[in-house]
DNA sequence: GGCGCTAGTCTAGACCCCCTAGGTAAAAAG
DNA sequence: CTTTTTACCTAGGGGGTCTAGACTAGCGCC
């Protein structure tokens, strides 16, 4: 009966790969037991339950996001944090598509309290001191940025673009020039 | 042996108002048979499989929005065009969240052609003109739109706007003034 | 160095979901 | 009124979630 050292984190990470491997809805409990060449019964004993395991994948997610996008944001200002900012995003889901489903996943009021979700929208906060929007304007820009963003990423994986002969890239990248703009220019209420 | 007299829009219906009240990741070939007062075997009389259920379920939802849009769109133009539409989708969405939640099953390419997606493209489209935009500034904006639409109604869906006490329908209504600004004023590429 | 404790894993098994094969009864067609 | 087809059934295999209870490896302590 060797130890095999588990661990919440060695779960999660394993779990999070396993997502981008195979897809966040197909990271199961037995499958990830499988991987560890152990039986399902003993993961209970790191994991609540089945839901707990997609937490933390979520939370991880969220947090390698907020990391990525805080080193992005590092000296940059303007429209020049805006694309690093939203690139790094699009990158992310691009490149870790189960983590990035993950981090969907409704979490509980403490939960989302405790996850990075804050890191996000502070940084979002972040970049538009460089547009000068008084609040309830910013509040506004700040959730508009966010939906533009996750639609886009969300619509660009699902393939809904794929109808359509114009690339997915040059669209993204006249989007972060229309929002800017709209940012430097917001109508007034 | 009393015939309960199922057929694929019946179950396709019940399945539909199943997403409503319980999600959509909770709609099972069991629960349905249940629902129906059959065993589970019956429901494959009709039904392929379980992911044929889903799909019927999004070929419902993306018919149902597109026929709403399309009723909300008749005799309008311009900004008046643009909030009638995004109000439909946002009300959809929010009256029902399963099916709003089965209408993002990605489905192959030639399910998708058979769906209602097409015209949802072309009523943006339709919108846009009001706008007067040359390609491929319109595919831009029909993805822009699209995005921003989806993103924010799923993001107000999850929660994420919970944290800020300005209301979502405010932010709504300032982001389709924001919108119809931003497409009036196009950036040059 | 033996003793007991705790952590980590296992077996067994209940329950739910997906799906197939093959049987049977009701309805429709001839 | 028989034949065919349609619609549902029973039985059962495979996989996922999760619990209860048994077992053992290794650590802390006398």
């Amino acid at each position: 009966m060797a130890r095999t050292g588990l661990t919440v984190e060695r779960l999660t990470l394993a779990a999070a790969e396993m997502a981008d491997e195979v897809g966040f809805e197909n990271v199961t409990v037995s499958a990830l037991a499988r991987r560890f060449g152990v039986k399902d019964a003993s993961l209970y004993f790191h994991l609540r339950n089945a839901q707990e395991l997609r937490v933390q994948v979520a939370m991880l997610a969220l947090k390698e996001m907020a990391d990525r996008a805080a080193d992005a944001l590092a000296g940059r200002a303007g429209k020049d944090a805006l694309i690093a900012f939203a690139n790094t995003y699009r990158d992310y889901a691009i490149r870790h598509p189960g983590r990035y489903a993950a981090a969907q996943l409704p979490l509980d009021r403490e939960t989302a309290e405790a996850s990075a979700a804050r890191r996000h929208a502070e940084m979002t906060r972040a970049i538009l001191r460089g547009y000068q929007l008084a609040e309830p304007d910013q509040t506004d820009a700040v959730r508009l940025l966010g939906s533009t963003f996750h639609g886009y990423v969300t619509l660009e994986r699902a393939g809904a673009f794929r109808h359509t002969p114009r690339t997915t890239d040059a669209t993204w990248s006249r989007t972060l020039d229309a929002l800017d703009a709209l940012l430097r220019n917001w109508p007034p209420g």
